[in-house]
DNA sequence: ATAATAAACACATTATATTGTGTATTTAAG
DNA sequence: CTTAAATACACAATATAATGTGTTTATTAT
């Protein structure tokens, strides 16, 4: 690893310890050129989920979209909010397990319809005609328009 | 190093590989419970830098709350999180090379903006705009007529 | 569409990191 | 101000990671 100091390119470990019950390892290094000592950390590679929607624009997930849009769907339906929040969890659950960094959209759809498939095939009809969207320079104004007029 | 999965505190590196011209050493790793794959990067420290607000209050400098606001700024519109993070990790590096231990939120955001400029108009608006909170509106206005007259 | 780049995978050989034990020092908390 | 926790430091014995070479797949740019 390079030296943060004089930048020559190889150091050498001279104490390493696992650090917060094993998520992370401390590693204390040497310059092989300078001596200088610095320190590292390894850390598992962060998967923040990036939605890519149908016009490629990109957004963070927010769980609470996807619990709000199913809710919706199951208006009025025999479907218990308890139902529902643990297919959000293990759909979420699958976001974080899968390692891509970005989902699309449609795939957040299709694990919502299968969800919504086995809760209740109404909500699943409803769900799968509504989850649609489409973003443009319109949203963009009208953002805006509602920023100005805070001003 | 304990694995994401299924959380056994043991895990066997497969492969190591220094990537970014030796800043950073990216290890694949094997569960030995699981057998299951995860990466890891191991980083040198980040040093603390003190952010100035206009207040003249001081906070340390918040990697993710740049990040968020770069991401906000391009929310909807086509520009990758690959592209945002590398902005980020620039004016990061920019900040961490920087002799002052001290750095004003003022000339982070202009290190933003300029970062945004190249990446996408729109976003730079957008961010130029909040940043600015509207002190010129009329220079604002003619950016953004600028924009919807290329569209 | 395709070329270039980066990540994932495999495997063998060499070299280096890990871990235990112990002390000292710095930092955070009461 | 004192104590607990985390970091820094040292050293020796053992185990594991690093590196070269090469293939495959995925991602980004032209």
């Amino acid at each position: 690893m390079k030296c943060p100091f004089c930048g020559y390119e190889e150091s050498k470990v001279i104490d390493s310890r696992p650090t917060d019950e094993g998520e992370r390892i401390r590693r204390r290094r040497e310059c092989i050129s300078c001596q200088k000592r610095f320190t590292t950390y390894e850390i598992i590679e962060s998967v923040p989920v990036i939605v890519v929607k149908k016009d490629k624009s990109r957004e963070v997930f927010d769980r609470s979209k996807l619990f709000n849009g199913m809710l919706r769907a199951c208006e009025k339906r025999p479907v218990s909010l308890e139902k529902i929040e643990t297919a959000v969890n293990e759909i979420e659950a699958t976001l974080q397990n899968s390692f891509d960094r970005e989902v699309t959209s449609v795939h957040i759809g299709e694990l919502a319809m299968d969800k919504l498939k086995d809760l209740d095939e109404v909500a699943y009809v409803r769900f799968a005609s509504v989850y649609r969207q489409f973003k443009d320079i319109n949203t963009f104004m009208d953002e805006l328009a509602k920023l100005l007029s805070e001003k």
